[in-house]
DNA sequence: TTATTATGTCAAGTGTCTTTTACATTTATT
DNA sequence: AATAAATGTAAAAGACACTTGACATAATAA
């Protein structure tokens, strides 16, 4: 899975803290997100689509990879 | 956040075992979600929204208790 | 009524998401 | 060049998603 996270984030000149303070969590889970560390809680990802006012599937972009769970 | 997906599923007569096959989960993994135990993950919610032809915010409906992740 | 199918509960275990804290590096500003 | 702002790493801990297995009940069919 690949997310337009920090595409969209610097597309509107928002920084990593803002992010965080706006989805309610910490900055590292925001870096974590952007660096595919892990992938966001469906509810995680429902608040950081609303904040750029997309819709989930347009900023998680899922491939072939994600048969698994 | 409630879901849609025992509603889809009655509508579609799939049961939950084949629910649960297409996605690539356990039978007990649909009934948790169906019951409300936990939330579905990004990708689960992706395939399930997928099987269905639909978008994941159109199975998963958030509400005000998910300020909380 | 008996067998089958569909739905449900419970509990223990594994793995992943998220937080917290502390520190390092890069980029911008002055 | 020095300071601040933005981004990054690492590791430990807690919470939650999902699996497995075993068993119980409800609904449907034979």
């Amino acid at each position: 899975m690949e997310t337009r996270i920090q595409a969209l984030r610097k597309e509107n000149k928002v920084t990593q803290n803002e992010l965080a303070d706006a989805v309610d969590v910490t900055r590292q889970t925001i870096i974590s997100l952007e660096r595919g560390r892990y992938k966001a809680s469906l509810v995680l990802a429902h608040k950081i689509a609303q904040y750029f006012g997309l819709a989930i599937e347009d900023i998680f972009v899922f491939d072939q990879e994600d048969e698994n769970i």
